[in-house]
DNA sequence: GCAAATATTATAGTATTACTATTAATACTA
DNA sequence: TAGTATTAATAGTAATACTATAATATTTGC
């Protein structure tokens, strides 16, 4: 799989940055070490200044290719959204049961992230920690509805889509198909999050991972249908 | 109800104020007005020197009784989950028959609010809606595990257990019942966000409440066991 | 190989935020 | 009426989230 990734280049909604950071060395450098930042100190105490220190660069500078951290947040978590989907594509395309697809895409949907890829300066393991921690932040502004129209939602969105459709194949007559996807999508983060700072409230652990639980209820809406 | 509620008061864990806002006029309008505002112009552009124009009083003054607007969200959310709690136990009370305490449960934790309750001055129809668009931003912090052992979380987290109570008592067999209630209360949440934003990935309408996919959801999870 | 264009860096500056500290005014209580 | 607590007013601070501008480096096009 890395090799056939190789090639391959993520593209992200021009209106989200100002340059492209895959344009340049700086940017690359800009998104290679705002991962780590973020995931070091959150994305509430991170700073264009702090990031600008570790990369031996300037604040300034990094504004030529972001508009704010916001956009910043909105870049990253476009870019997993991205890679994610196509993770899911390569993963199911050739499976002809739609029962073994569906039960693939809510592995790769899911399941904490262990692959570290071909995208050489982009750690998607710690980006995925980004993601579940940073994630709701992004859309839970009072620009949600303006930055929607513009269109930084629409990797996700699609990705659930795709989950709906799958789910639809496996059984036409469930009724609430697109709210079960991104129930999914979205509680599998946040089950995540509880794994790791909320415990008592969820079963999931090192031994029982969000997707197990998250087959199961599938299956089991599905099937009895 | 309001009649029985009117001489009860919503209990919040002291650590979390620096003066009980319930112990004086200011207090309670701060909290009134700390509603109407973050509603208004959202939590991230909240600010105490904002509400100190909106009810005449002082930014200083605000201080007094919170840290930090940080404080004020988590006080803001923790009653509000008290609160939910008491209309869960009040509507579930006498209910003999488990699938239909369940059922009344879900449909207390997942609809919308619409009840003005004898609280006079906490709109509880607004405070949702903040609960919605602004509680996740309460623990998605790095300061999450110190001040979850401080109880900051500590209702939240019981609601989710009376939950998983009642889920046990439908179907002791079923694997996780935790589990599945901490995801049909955030899960509720985020739908009613969905609904609001981004309604194409969502059957959840006006017709169609989260309530009736999440009745659906676990019945058909539990029953056919 | 050199000028022109572009990219980056450095410096400075601004309004706002999220507070803290201090003092003054007011209200309530013994 | 004095003492205490509460609230208000004022000022100040470090940091944030930028913008503007000039200087320097780098790339590229001919």
């Amino acid at each position: 799989m890395k090799y056939l990734l190789s090639n391959i280049k993520i593209n992200i909604n021009e209106k989200i940055y100002l340059k492209d950071p895959e344009s340049s060395d700086l940017g690359k450098r800009i998104i290679e070490n705002s991962i780590y930042l973020i995931d070091t100190i959150g994305f509430d105490g991170f700073t264009f200044k702090k990031l600008g220190e570790k990369i031996g660069s300037n604040e300034s500078s990094i504004y030529r290719y972001f508009e704010s951290k916001h956009m910043l947040l909105v870049y990253l978590t476009s870019w997993y959204w991205t890679w994610l989907e196509y993770q899911l594509v390569l993963s199911t395309n050739n499976i002809e049961d739609n029962k073994l697809k569906l039960e693939k895409a809510i592995a790769v949907l899911t399941q904490t992230t262990t692959i570290d890829s071909a995208f050489s300066h982009i750690d998607e393991v710690i980006l995925k920690q980004i993601v579940i921690n940073e994630y709701s932040k992004s859309y839970l502004t009072k620009e949600v509805d303006n930055e929607n129209k513009e269109g930084y939602f629409a990797v996700y969105k699609r990705l659930v889509n795709r989950l709906k459709d799958m789910i639809v194949d496996v059984d036409v007559s469930y009724k609430y198909p697109l709210t079960l996807a991104s129930t999914v999508i979205e509680g599998a983060m946040h089950q995540h999050f509880l794994k790791n700072h909320f415990q008592s409230i969820t079963e999931c652990s090192q031994g029982l991972q969000p997707t197990d639980f998250f087959k199961d209820l599938v299956f089991n809406i599905l099937t009895h249908k």
